[in-house]
DNA sequence: GAGCACTGC
């Protein structure tokens, strides 16, 4: 087992930028290095040094002098939250505008916006605020500095195309290629030719910063044939930060992994048994795993005695009951080693302290989507370096750590891609498409992406959109439907539902089904409990299907006064419905701003067995009804879906009994009746 | 009789 690991070979990344095309370059040194004790950091350009200090002066005079857009590439160096602080205290908030920082989690808006108010001294909500969805804790001509998601960014534009209301946008963690983040990169390019004193920084980790200054750096031909006034003044200047995390050793598998939880398993048993006191973090790749490797853990400390005792092993990932979820932020007792096998989720999205050693199988579950079969496919694949890197960071943030991979250093070095497909090519273009119709962008298939979905993926987005009255045959967004669907935060299926309930007399039923549509689930689920809460979910269930189901637990859960006992009694997930009474409420107040009826139809609402297997009218595609859904074995004639599953076979999930007549008058355009009483698409 | 990486508006 002590053959089983070589220490890695690769040199210290960083450093990587240049400044060849004429931007303005900044090194800083590491914080432990022996020159960063010093704190010296070198502008390449002018040959000059400068102490790290002096970070503040530097971004300063980028920002006063040359550069209309700044990339500041940085690996967890902690100083993003500084750069809005220099910017208001120079005044850059001028002509009573704002200055802009986005992330991409509301989380991260929260923690970054008290820090720096924390920081300045100043009360949250007044001079330094944030907004994400469902809070507004900015006040107006009170605040100048403000925190928001890229999403609420985005919602913004369209009331406001180019964001007057701002002298200094930031976009935070660019390198993590978020759909709002692409989107919001791909119209700041477009929004600076309009206004080009407008000033941009975007801060990316350190390898992906020369993409986005390529991105940003306008093509040459374009800047010879414009008008100088119409584009950015200069290149995009790169500043670079490194990192201030301690040194973390990485060691590779010598062989490739046959068995990664096997191997995730051995590995923890081992750090346990030969490295000093530390918490472990192991990451693979959901539930199932996660669950197996905590059993074969649990197991082997119990059969291989004293030495291997006094591990705490606990699963994280984001299905989790709240109560075990926080299980991972307790400090483990002293003599204790807390090992926490986790997705994902303490990649980007939690943060936890006291981790020494990272267990890196290689893998994570990432969505692909299939524009020509239309489905959503969830799979296990191999992980990026960057990505790796950034699991390994995770070891460094409380003392020097070690990671262990196991894939050998040949496969990270030559065969791991080198940064991760943007999420955008990976993703249903629909909402894409209609909130950049609803921006007034036109010409979508020719829009200046950091990363170009697919030709197919937009093509098939134009087609739904067509197919449900919201682009019109010039692919221009209906009056009003189109405009009204592109005002609703939900996926625009959903949204056309809930305007056609406008016109039906139905709205109040329709918003709380598309507010439950909208949660992950509203059932309880896990193991030992699937006998009761499958009797407590047919207490409410509906001859119609899933959707009239959730009206009869919405309808019981108000008439308890929103209680968590009752909640709890009948298997009901708390926080979900919690969630849905704050979208249905967010529903509410939009459906009024765009003129739509809020009528209920109280009370007015309204089988053949076969193998269980149906056809999708568009495509022909094998589907089943999901174990899950009420209309399980039912096996009605006809039904509509809410969203297919795919796993071993296509599952149905959130289904309802039709009438197929109700497709041709909601859809005359897009469905025919043959002669032999068939649909046709 | 099955299953859910993770965000966001």
């Amino acid at each position: 087992m002590s053959q089983f690991w070589k220490p890695g070979t690769e040199r210290p990344q960083g450093r990587v930028v240049d400044d060849e095309e004429g931007g303005l370059l900044f090194l800083f040194g590491s914080h432990h290095s022996s020159s960063a004790r010093h704190g010296y950091a070198s502008i390449e350009k002018q040959r000059q040094r400068l102490p790290v200090s002096k970070y503040r002066t530097a971004i300063l005079y980028l920002v006063e002098t040359h550069a209309t857009t700044i990339i500041v590439g940085e690996t967890g160096s902690g100083k993003t939250t500084q750069i809005p602080q220099y910017l208001k205290e120079a005044g850059w908030a001028t002509g009573g505008r704002l200055i802009a920082c986005t992330q991409p989690r509301r989380l991260a808006v929260q923690a970054v916006a008290s820090r720096v108010a924390e920081e300045m001294g100043v009360k949250l909500g007044e001079e330094v605020g944030y907004t994400i969805r469902f809070e507004d804790v900015t006040k107006p001509d009170v605040t100048v500095l403000k925190f928001l998601t890229d999403g609420v960014l985005l919602r913004e534009m369209m009331d406001d195309p180019l964001l007057t209301k701002y002298s200094v946008i930031m976009v935070d963690e660019a390198h993590e290629r978020s759909i709002s983040t692409d989107i919001l990169l791909g119209l700041l390019k477009k929004i600076q030719r309009r206004r080009p004193e407008l000033r941009l920084i975007i801060s990316s980790a350190t390898i992906e910063a020369k993409s986005m200054s390529d991105f940003f750096r306008m093509r040459k031909k374009r800047r010879e044939t414009e008008n100088k006034d119409d584009g950015p003044q200069v290149e995009p200047a790169i500043l670079s930060v490194e990192g201030r995390g301690f040194n973390v050793q990485i060691n590779y598998a010598e062989e490739p992994v046959q068995d990664y939880v096997q191997a995730a398993v051995s590995t923890t048993l081992l750090i346990h048994e030969r490295e000093p006191a530390g918490d472990v973090l192991v990451f693979l790749t959901g539930q199932d795993d996660i669950d197996a490797a905590v059993q074969l853990l649990t197991d082997q400390v119990q059969t291989t005695g004293k030495h291997s005792s006094g591990l705490i092993v606990l699963p994280l990932y984001s299905g989790l009951p709240r109560a075990d979820q926080e299980l991972v932020f307790s400090q483990a007792p002293r003599g204790k080693r807390k090992v926490v096998i986790s997705t994902n989720i303490a990649e980007t999205s939690l943060t936890l302290e006291g981790i020494v050693y990272v267990v890196d199988s290689g893998f994570s579950k990432q969505r692909f989507y299939n524009p020509i079969s239309d489905i959503e496919n969830l799979v296990v694949a191999p992980i990026s370096r960057a990505s790796a890197r950034q699991r390994a960071g995770r070891a460094g943030r409380v003392r020097p750590g070690k990671c262990y991979r196991l894939y050998t250093e040949e496969y990270f070095l030559n065969h791991m891609p080198n940064a991760g497909i943007p999420e955008i090519q990976r993703s249903n273009m629909v909402s894409c498409v209609i909130q950049l119709k609803a921006l007034g962008i036109d010409n979508i298939l020719g829009f200046d992406w950091p990363a170009s979905p697919s030709s197919e993926a937009m093509i098939r987005a134009l087609e739904v959109l067509y197919s449900l009255g919201i682009l019109d045959d010039d692919a221009k967004l209906t009056s009003p439907t189109g405009f009204q669907v592109a005002e609703i935060p939900l996926d625009p299926m959903v949204s056309k539902m809930i305007i056609a309930s406008s016109q039906l007399g139905c709205s109040e039923e329709i918003i709380t089904i598309a507010a439950v549509l909208s949660v992950q689930s509203i059932w309880i689920s896990g193991r030992g409990i699937q006998k009761e809460s499958d009797e407590a979910k047919l207490r409410f269930a509906a001859a119609e299907g899933d959707h009239v189901t959730f009206l009869n637990v919405y309808k019981g859960f108000h008439q308890s006064g929103k209680s968590s006992q009752w909640c709890h009694k009948n298997y009901v997930n708390y926080h979900a419905m919690r969630k849905v009474l704050e979208v249905r409420e967010q529903l509410k107040r939009i459906a009024k701003r765009i003129g739509l009826v809020l009528k209920s139809c109280e009370s007015d609402m309204q089988a053949y067995s076969h193998d269980g297997m149906y056809k999708t009218l568009r495509g022909s595609q094998e589907v089943y009804i999901h174990p899950s859904s009420v209309l399980f074995r039912v096996n009605p004639k006809w039904v509509i879906y809410h969203s297919l599953v795919s796993t071993d076979r296509q599952y149905m999930r959130n289904v309802l009994t039709i009438d197929p007549s109700c497709l041709l008058d909601a859809a005359p355009h897009f469905y025919k009746l043959q002669q032999s009483n068939h649909l046709l698409f």
